[in-house]
DNA sequence: CGGAGATAGTTTAAGCTTAAAGTATTTTCC
DNA sequence: GGAAAATACTTTAAGCTTAAACTATCTCCG
């Protein structure tokens, strides 16, 4: 069993200062954290075996075959909340294979426009039908209850860490 | 809204063979990923800020911290979801950093047993207890009812997903 | 005993990811 | 107009991650 006492904090720590070891919290996060990276790997093998294609590469597929214009690297960096190095990795390799081209915006000369090719639409609705069916059976046996609860529940987490994590982020607003 | 006519389907594929497209379980699927990637970004952030390590490090720490005896990589492998050549990288730099220490197992040559060394257990104690406050933060929009329900509902969602993948799990899954 | 197969860990090649620094272009504002 | 700041993207170095092939050791069982 822990005991607080045999640790020599500081001290100024006293257990007063301490009401809450968020244990609970704690808990949970490792729970959600468990969870979805047993589906992502689940999910990553999937999509490997049946269209040898990496997790990433669909996720990058998925968010331009939402945006029929095409989308700018920055807007995929923001939507798939990762660096911009990393998008431009990710687009060179998934131009090489011919799954999405890249034009340079008419108005401004920084920006890189991308979207999918005829191969990639393609290519996607297969992956997307099958990932839609893996994603049902993953979640199989929630009932739709529960996964209205879910739903609710995680957007009051996403909104409470997004507060949380507010203070520097950059955000453009987005004017378009 | 989507129209099935427009692709042209093997003529197998009837609408009638689709009556689900999973909608909502893939909704939810989105939104459990965007929370955590969220909520992982700003740990990672905090623990390089603070501390000066990565999310993996602190991750295999964390385990290692709850195993007094140590632990074979093979255990980490398992219980962090990676696989196993990751733990091997990980744990040579977590061993040149100092912070853990490792021995052949005494009973098998193959195993080798890790576990934290007297200055990864201090660094380790810091690390966690300022992870815990973040997390505390992070969740602190939420009930004990919220967290309890979200609880209650992942993991009934990781028992699903387990399920799910439990065929050609290569683990005791028992004899044949 | 001794071979067949299982298990534990390492190595390799490729790809993913980040933070930070760098380049090119546009915007702001005096 | 033009300097300064902001923006969009690329590059770099380091680290993370995987799948697959490989080595060493152990276990099973004939």
């Amino acid at each position: 069993m822990e005991d607080a006492s045999v640790i020599p904090l500081d001290a100024e720590t006293k257990v007063a200062e301490r009401p809450h070891d968020h244990k609970t919290e704690l808990r949970l996060w490792l729970r959600m954290l468990t969870c979805t990276t047993l589906i992502e790997n689940e999910v990553r093998k999937r999509l490997r075996d049946s269209f040898d294609v990496t997790l990433p590469r669909f996720d990058l597929l998925a968010q331009l075959e939402r945006a029929p214009n095409g989308m700018t690297l920055g807007e995929l960096s923001q939507r798939m909340m990762v660096s911009n190095g990393n998008i431009t990795g990710l687009v060179d390799r998934l131009r090489e294979q011919g799954l999405i081209k890249r034009k340079p915006s008419p108005t401004d000369r920084r920006v890189q426009i991308v979207s999918l090719s005829a191969e990639g639409k393609r290519v996607f609705r297969a992956m997307a039908r099958a990932n839609a069916d893996w994603v049902g059976e993953i979640f199989s046996d929630l009932t739709q209850d529960d996964i209205e609860t879910l739903m609710t529940l995680l957007a009051k987490t996403k909104a409470s860490a997004t507060r949380t994590s507010a203070g520097k982020a950059k955000k453009t607003g987005g004017a378009a």
